[in-house]
DNA sequence: TTCATTTTGTTAGTCTACTAACTATTAGCC
DNA sequence: GGCTAATAGTTAGTAGACTAACAAAATGAA
């Protein structure tokens, strides 16, 4: 059930932002990079939980499409600090908006108390998941 | 929220079947092909929510891996049926009870109530999501 | 200083998912 | 019967995610 409405809210941004012309994760990448402008790869890649090799590919694309650029970090030669251009800000205001909408559409006709519950029962979820290293004897 | 316990139980869920050497997509189909032997791509495809193509491309592993096999429809030239191979039998054993494992994980701690709680919200939450097609001047 | 280790990012290859365009077959209508 | 629709499956190409193996630069310890 959890998968389920999770996919059809998912699926519901993306009907919401296909205008757009970008993907999910661009989006989510972009959304990202407006707030921290200046973070490395390996820190967006943390950030949106996905391997550094994720991030090479979703910046190459999103270069190309001039939404972002990379600029050499000056104290690490390895390293690029990654900014979203001017050209995006446009296309950012519209996904805050977006994403407030789907947020709303789900969680439609659930009062401030149900949503506080389901918060708290999925947190207590979470902290089921992460912690505790999986033990395959349970 | 829900998007990362989402994940985290996939996650969970992959580490505990990484043993057998399927794949998340590649379990589910033969779980769901175990359960309706003999049901054409295209009816995978539809319980799956995939598209038809990406079943093309997972029976082809399957097939060739020796999990699957595809006979020809004998009313319908144009169509499969599919078949989970004997040799998947003690596979599927353990995708069960690791499926219990995983969800019984995740859910540990809450009660029978929350439980029914946490299903009611989602179950909510679907039904604003599915019938009432995305109304984007909302 | 030099050498091993860690960190940052890359390429190569696999798997899952999609759209678009296609073939082959079936089904329906005139 | 014959033409058109719809259906089952495919190939080709793209996007995203992964692992494995690697290069280059930075770090740290002997």
């Amino acid at each position: 059930m959890l998968m389920e409405v999770g996919r059809l809210i998912r699926e519901d941004f993306r009907r919401r932002a296909e205008h757009l012309k970008l993907t999910q994760s661009q989006t989510l990448a972009l959304a990202h990079l407006h707030k921290n402008p200046g973070i490395s790869q390996v820190t967006l890649a943390e950030r949106l939980e996905v391997h550094p090799v994720t991030i090479t590919q979703l910046v190459d694309r999103l270069q190309r499409a001039g939404w972002v650029r990379r600029e050499v970090h000056e104290d690490d030669r390895r390293a690029f600090r990654l900014y979203v251009t001017d050209k995006a800000d446009p296309i950012l205001e519209e996904v805050w908006k977006i994403a407030a909408q789907a947020r709303e559409h789900a969680l439609s006709g659930l009062s401030r108390t149900e949503r506080d519950q389901l918060d708290s029962l999925l947190g207590r979820m979470k902290n089921n998941l992460v912690g505790a290293p999986t033990d395959r004897s349970e």
